[in-house]
RNA sequence: GGAGGGGUGGCAGAGCGGACGAAUGCGACGGUCUUGAAAACCGUUGAGGGGCGACCCUCCGGGGGUUCGAAUCCCCCCCCCUCCGCCA
């Protein structure tokens, strides 16, 4: 949510950053009129509050002496200031209740560093690394897409993932279930220098969701358990973010710095026919995420922090990558900067979005009330959130296979995970 | 799932219709004393909202109700603890 207080008193630049994404601003005009409408209507109603609360302290003053007939007099008063005041907060309860839903549903602000843009196509391109998508720069034998090279060496199983589950789900068997955990343990270790793991919930309550800007907006998205109200978390950002929800953190404790593997589940309504094949879209899925608590001023710093981590374990796998600083118009919702990292699967020809580190500003924080204390200081401060992907798996997966598969079919593996594989150092077909 | 007990400020814990945003203790912060520290003593110390301000409003797990007035009484829900059942 965007602080209804910076719509009311600096209006025209919210309205000019939303602007910038491209949507209308007719949500952000209803809740400034709603909002000068419940202050209105809330200051009324605090008087009245004011007056009966005064005649209740009246009435027992009254009583105590035994003045009956004042005290009751008094009484009467009373209830009709209360029927007032009733009908007052019907009023405020529906202005704030539309207020809440409106905030809810507007984004967030862009960070004025975002490139401006529309489309994906004019996210700005900040660096390369590898040897690009060169047609001349890769081999025949790394022509091969993933899910030809997993069938091939019996290390993917969609078809028995499609019989159990449906279409978009995925299994890895034997060295490519192997792969799928190395990948995982590789991004732990990777980063279990400054991040405390975590293992949350996969599944979580609606005001869980809210709290990262999932819902209410996004709930074509996401699974959901009719029958006990719960939703199967679309990323780790989820329960993560909402580890610290209600509570007040002191800013010895920041940043705060967490990670998780879990289960990823996503409904991808929108993309129905879109990359079908093979693990570039798929329902469930593994994925390592880091996570920060930051002090506004230690936000920006986190934020290349985190960027750099999940490059660095990208080049430690050897792929070729690229990251992109997402313009205006295809930053999430809940995002105000949002790096991508891209790695290039040479085997499909294509580049994969396998990494979004983003910075959410307070956005969360104040949808899930996280708030910070400066020490020796009174009062307190919404806190910045910042995440990224680690690793996920599928389409780093799919990148590491196609990327390191050698002209006899067989897959190298790259050096960092060798630790994980039992004294293996490649991957061949088993007769 | 069944029976019983409980949810109050950073923590512990009283209050069970009116002077209670809430005793008391601990903790934290500031001060006195001390070469320094400890102890002792004095003071301060929850959050959110509105108003230029005096000040006002809301919050005692959540929601609804009774009442002139609710932390306190009634109803529903959630969570925690103990016992039983079931169970990876």
């Amino acid at each position: 949510m965007i602080d209804v207080r910076r719509i009311r008193t600096d209006y025209d630049a919210v309205r000019a950053a939303l602007a910038r994404r491209g949507g209308s601003p007719d949500e952000l005009e209803q809740v400034r009129d709603l909002d000068i409408e419940l202050r209105e209507v809330t200051a009324e109603r605090d008087r009245i509050r004011a007056e009966v609360n005064a005649i209740s302290k009246e009435v027992g003053t009254l009583r105590r002496d035994g003045r009956t007939e004042e005290a009751e007099a008094k009484q009467a008063e009373s209830r009709r200031l209360g029927e007032r005041e009733k009908e007052l907060a019907e009023v405020t309860e529906t202005i704030s209740a539309r207020t809440r839903d409106l905030l809810l549903h507007i984004p967030n602000l862009p960070s004025e560093d975002a490139p401006d843009g529309a489309h994906a196509e004019d996210n700005v391109e900040i660096a390369r690394v590898g040897v690009g998508d060169d047609p001349a720069a890769w081999a025949e034998h790394q022509r091969v897409p993933h899910w030809d090279i997993g069938t091939d060496l019996g290390i993917l199983d969609l078809e028995r993932a499609v019989k159990m589950s449906g279409a978009m789900f995925t299994m890895f068997r034997g060295a490519g279930a192997t792969l799928s955990r190395a990948l995982c343990q590789l991004a732990l270790d990777h980063n279990s220098d400054a991040f405390e793991e975590v293992r949350p919930p996969t599944v979580v309550l609606t005001d869980t969701m809210i709290s990262t800007g999932h819902l209410p907006k996004f709930a074509d998205d996401a699974y959901h358990l009719e029958r006990d109200d719960l939703w199967a978390i679309p990323t780790a950002e989820v329960p993560l973010t909402s580890l610290a929800r209600d509570e007040i953190l002191d800013a010895a404790q920041l940043p705060m710095r967490l990670m998780a593997q879990t289960a990823c589940f996503r409904r991808e309504a929108g993309s129905a026919g879109r990359d079908t094949r093979g693990l570039l879209r798929v329902h469930e899925f593994d994925k390592v995420e880091i996570l920060a608590y930051a002090m506004p001023e230690q936000a920006a710093d986190l934020h290349a922090e985190l960027l750099r981590r999940a490059e660095t374990l990208i080049g430690a796998l050897g792929l070729t990558y690229r990251v992109l600083d997402l313009c205006t118009g295809d930053l999430g919702n809940s995002s105000a900067r949002t790096f991508d990292i891209e790695v290039y699967a040479p085997g499909v020809d294509q580049w994969l979005e396998v990494s979004s580190v983003s910075w959410f500003s307070d956005y969360q924080a104040r949808r899930a009330n996280i708030r910070f204390r400066r020490t020796g200081e009174k009062g307190t401060e919404m806190v910045h959130t910042l995440n990224g992907s680690a690793l996920a798996v599928p389409r780093v997966w799919a990148a590491v296979v196609e990327t390191h598969r050698q002209p006899d079919g067989s897959i190298r593996l790259p050096e960092v995970l060798l630790p994980y594989f039992r004294g293996a150092t490649e991957i061949r077909a088993a007769d």
